[in-house]
DNA sequence: TATTGTTATACTCTATAACTATA
DNA sequence: TATAGTTATAGAGTATAACAATA
């Protein structure tokens, strides 16, 4: 069949990440964990004490899309929710939640590293800087 | 706020592809198309007489899901379904489906145009193969 | 006044199972 | 038996509007 969509890097862009989000959330779902709550739980660790407005903002999540996240990951014991004042809630995570990480990043770390090595060696060191320049 | 998602190709990978993605669903909406619709177009004017489920195979879209996206698309008069046999439909676009391919064929060039340009110029030529290395 | 957390809601995309009819 | 088209349904992600309480 001719497909005309070949040339277009945004489409293979939106291909490409596609198959790699299955794949990493197949294998993320061994750990009990989606791919936003592993990037979560990441950002609450090396920033404790942050707030859920915080996180989001870092990760183009809205507000009202963190509640059902945040709720889940508590109810899963992962994160602890302190009041910081009046209206902001700081987040760490609990002892299970630094376990279920530490499992999460061993599956993202083989993740990325099958990633990288699926491409040429010649075009590797020029993916993620040419990926930053697209979002960031 | 600490990051240490940044060093994950992956998740840039991901990030990157929301970014363009929702950009493209914005400018296409002017034409009144979604991505599918523009690309399903696309294969359909480069391979006239296709079948509904051989576009799913090459697009990844699942035969179930095949099924609102055409319903649409009939609807609005941009495709014609002719039987085949007594089980297959062959694909087709109408003068509207030309002519609205037409339109989202600028909007789309211009995206990719832009797209490309955002990248150092380093890094550019080695945007579509690394990423096709990664789902092809 | 702006921000935080929340509720409610709706839309899109995707995935699965099952059914009918035909090759 | 395998394939094409379809229906129904559920899950996940995302977007908007609105509200109360607090900074």
């Amino acid at each position: 069949m001719k497909d005309p969509l070949t040339s277009f890097p945004g489409y293979s862009l939106r291909r490409a990440a596609n198959a790699a989000s299955a794949e990493l959330a197949q294998r993320l779902s061994v750990v009990g964990l989606r791919q936003s709550d592993a990037s979560l739980l990441m950002l609450v660790e090396a920033n404790p004490g942050v707030t859920a407005s915080a996180l989001g903002r870092r990760l183009d999540i809205q507000r009202a899309n963190m509640v059902p996240i945040l709720k889940r990951l508590e109810d899963a014991g992962l994160i602890t929710r302190a009041p910081i004042d009046g209206k902001s809630q700081g987040l760490a995570l609990t002892e299970a939640g630094r376990r279920t990480l530490t499992e999460a990043f061993q599956v993202i770390e083989q993740f990325e590293r099958e990633l990288i090595e699926r491409i040429p060696a010649e075009h590797r060191a020029h993916l993620l800087p040419a990926l930053d320049a697209i979002w960031r």
